[in-house]
DNA sequence: ATTTTTGCTTGCAATTTGCAAGTGCAAAGA
DNA sequence: TCTTTGCACTTGCAAATTGCAAGCAAAAAT
């Protein structure tokens, strides 16, 4: 089910065979914010995602190595999602995204806040944000 | 033929859903590298893009405020788009995605050597090109 | 032992995509 | 002037994708 074959070997191209699509960042959003969370997590956002899009979804970011999966420590029957380096090295492009719909449009209060909080040393924040997703 | 009611108030689910498709950002890329491009010019992308296609994301870009039509100084046959302020600003989250992909996947030379400027002083790379982009 | 939870899969209608061909107007050529 | 070409789309239609609802198997809870 993989993308047979690229449409140019421009990065944003390329970049956009993977995640360009109105789902996909929401999924790595949401492991931004909570580090990792179960199939369930995903479908409880806001958004709600169907279910066989998520599916589709979780596989295709496995897929190219954005995501993975483990067990969850207290059961058999969850799963856990991460992001892997190559997620977490999404953080700057994710910010930038949020940076730019503050501009144009309403946020919410908590990302508003969060979003000053990057202005004032976004290479800090990053930084700092990474470290705590790359951790255990 | 505009989006009826947004998902949630996450700027970067409003984000996608004005960008996040497989197309968008390719029009606003040729953009950046161009500064102005004619229908035609879109088509003869490498990723050849569907006129129908085309036309489609035209409009929603411009609906929402991206981009803009100009008439063509030499031939009323002919139409010029261009990014308006707010097509502009997506410069920064363009710049991220190419670094991104630039780290996980080949990317051509030419981008490469580009990648190295931006690397050396993004901030002054970042407002270098939105001036010369916003310039006649 | 039975019910509930969890992470999916399946079926199907509706929407979107992608390809090819067509259209109307402007401009260029004969 | 008449015809042809170029340009910016539009249209038709098959194929793929989406979105909704229901179903399902394994694990956990009761």
């Amino acid at each position: 089910m993989a993308d047979s074959k690229k449409r140019s070997d421009c990065p944003v191209s390329c970049s956009l065979e993977i995640w360009g699509d109105k789902w996909s960042l929401l999924i790595v959003r949401d492991l931004m914010f909570a580090k990792q969370c179960t199939y369930g997590d995903f479908l409880k956002s806001d958004e709600k995602i169907a279910t066989n899009i998520l599916a589709s979804r979780l596989q295709t970011l496995e897929e190219n190595g954005i995501i993975t999966k483990l067990n969850h420590p207290d059961s058999k029957a969850k799963v856990l999602y991460r992001l892997t380096q190559k997620g977490i090295d999404l953080l700057p492009l994710m910010i930038e995204i949020n940076l730019w719909a503050e501009k144009y449009y309403d946020v919410p209060a908590d990302i508003k806040a969060t979003l000053k909080e990057v202005k004032k040393d976004k290479g800090k924040f990053i930084k700092t944000a990474s470290k705590d997703l790359k951790k255990q």
